[in-house]
DNA sequence: CCGATTTTAGACCGATGAGTCCATTTTTGC
DNA sequence: GCAAAAATGGACTCATCGGTCTAAAATCGG
């Protein structure tokens, strides 16, 4: 009944995500975001409904995959080494100078934009949860002495301590500080 | 020689911070910024070349003005309370949703806008070097046990901390997570 | 009060922004 | 193979962008 599209869906929203962590919104233009899709613009507009539904969409995506890889990393062996390697990654991968692209919109966008806050406030309560999850764990196996609440308390805080590595990193890729602020932050896991 | 200026160079400046600081930089048209200050558009070229001019000079006082009242809020008294004080006031400031500035024109312009980064690079040291001397204090007082190690490191973690906790604040102003951010940070100078 | 000089007001500029329209091509069910 | 439906390419709209230009108004030293 209908023509098939040309492009992969997936694969136009990873694009049109790389788009966007790189310059924010408002900085990526329609052309910017054909260009790197590789879309015709009326597909784009028929797909994605306009360049905010796009941008949600890609945020959406980049959210999801994160937390899947957060989780992933915290699952097996030490949990501790788990929570290093989490911060650790944090400051040498290859996103490195594009931040995180969260931490991008939040401070980009919000709060004017409330479809953006939540989908923000989502990712870092499962963020939270996961990390929650890894020190509940770490309790169970004996790794860690943390009483419940305690359990919040920390999970809440690495949450924050990887907002502000993410922020560090953007500023100062290379400064040393950045792994005294690794060091530091895992001395509240001991 | 020359007709008098009908505006007050500082209070321009303040005014364009406040509305570079609600919307970012991309978002914050010249209409806005005339608006904001009053100025006559040529009045604004004249004295401050061009958009991005007026942002870098925005910004500037921005963090000039900052690391003053850190530099102060960690002056007397007891170091642990001040610094408690200085995490506090991160989450309850009338800033709130505005968030923090620095962090606001890093993760929008870096790395794309060199200024801005030996902007936000120098504030971020200038903090830090405020709470060195700060928790430095507090050792020669007897306040705190730490060595010139452990008071860089110490210092650097907390910078990351107050990014962290800035953007949370604006991701999610209201949530109890922030105090136990704060609560957790705060063990680490125990 | 004059002339040099700067500020001010606002018309103006080309470029580019996001988004729409439409004609053409491709596909599918019948 | 035809008609309905969707995808495509690209011309088009119109608002707004940052920035410039010009001319009037205001201020000073003399």
């Amino acid at each position: 009944m209908a023509r098939t599209p040309e492009f992969d869906h997936d694969q136009v929203l990873e694009s049109a995500l790389q788009a966007f962590w790189q310059k924010g919104y408002e900085a990526t233009s329609l052309t910017d975001l054909l260009e790197a899709t590789g879309l015709a613009r009326q597909s784009l507009y028929n797909t994605f409904g306009d360049k905010r539904g796009l941008f949600l969409a890609s945020l959406r995506r980049y959210a999801d995959v994160g937390v899947g890889r957060l989780s992933e990393a915290l699952e097996g062996g030490s949990v501790r080494a788990a929570i290093r390697g989490v911060l650790e990654e944090a400051l040498q991968c290859a996103e490195r100078d594009r931040g995180c692209f969260l931490v991008n919109a939040s401070t980009e966008l919000l709060p004017r934009d409330p479809e953006v806050g939540r989908l923000v406030a989502s990712a870092m309560a499962r963020q939270e949860r996961a990390l929650a999850d890894a020190l509940r764990r770490g309790v169970r196996k004996g790794e860690l002495r943390l009483t419940p609440r305690r359990i919040e308390q920390t999970a809440r805080f690495l949450v924050g301590a990887l907002q502000g590595l993410r922020v560090m990193v953007k500023a100062t890729p290379d400064s040393p500080a950045l792994r005294d602020v690794v060091a530091v932050t895992l001395r509240a896991i001991d």
